[in-house]
DNA sequence: TTAGGTAGTTTCATATAGGGAACCGGTTTC
DNA sequence: GAAACCGGTTCCCTATATGAAACTACCTAA
């Protein structure tokens, strides 16, 4: 007889890997946590303004990624009508709610990098 | 005059700018937090206990994810010395700090879901 | 002896991520 | 008029991620 799983096999459990799986499908990829804390620090910013502001990224990477966040709604795009045109980024609520777990994955980094810098 | 970067330029942006960097090397990639999480619920679980449990995952792919967290000492492998051989896995304190913060992207995921699912 | 268990590795693919550089069409400042 | 700004897009390339299937090697129970 086949072993089955055994783990992972009530509802909670279900329902938790999913949200796992669903946020990482939004969060997915070098940038995304980049972004957003950069844009939970300084609200409404514009494409140049996080160019400059996420350190290493490039304009087309920026671009995707926020497109992509976009489509998610974790940010609004807003064009100004302003010469030459200007264009604003912010977080969403929903980008919001995500202020205390990325804030726990930096915290977690900070400590894990002391940690391992101690030992080494 | 060429514009500069102006938001993150204090030494506590940056420090945390950091910490996200160095969390998201450690858990980059699509099957991570499922690992983590799985070994979260069910202490000392091995290779075929996973392959069972990570829904989806490959052997490939598995093994190569956990010499990766065994590398950055958020898992440990133990092999036992049994007919035949198993070999365990289980969560560190370092990755078991990392609860909160899985917990929270969890919860999140699910809020999220339900919040898109509602309007679309 | 056949099927299934243990824990992986190897090989051969494709898919996706990521990045540099040039380009577009416009505006503004020196 | 040249250089710098705005917000991107397009082309071309490499690197990494991911995956299916076969293989190793050995053990056990029916």
């Amino acid at each position: 007889m086949k072993k089955q799983p055994v783990v992972n096999n009530n509802q909670l459990c279900l329902v938790r890997i999913q949200g796992i799986k669903d946020a990482m499908e939004v969060l997915s990829g070098k940038w995304k946590f980049h972004i957003l804390g950069t844009l939970m620090l300084g609200e409404n910013l514009r494409f140049m303004d996080l160019l400059r502001e996420v350190n290493g990224i490039g304009r087309k990477m920026l671009s995707k990624e926020l497109q992509d966040l976009e489509m998610n709604h974790l940010i609004t795009r807003t064009v100004l009508d302003t010469k030459p045109v200007t264009v604003e980024y912010s977080i969403t609520e929903f980008g919001k709610a995500l202020y205390p777990g990325i804030n726990e994955i930096a915290n977690w980094g900070i400590a894990y990098r002391n940690a391992i810098y101690k030992k080494e």
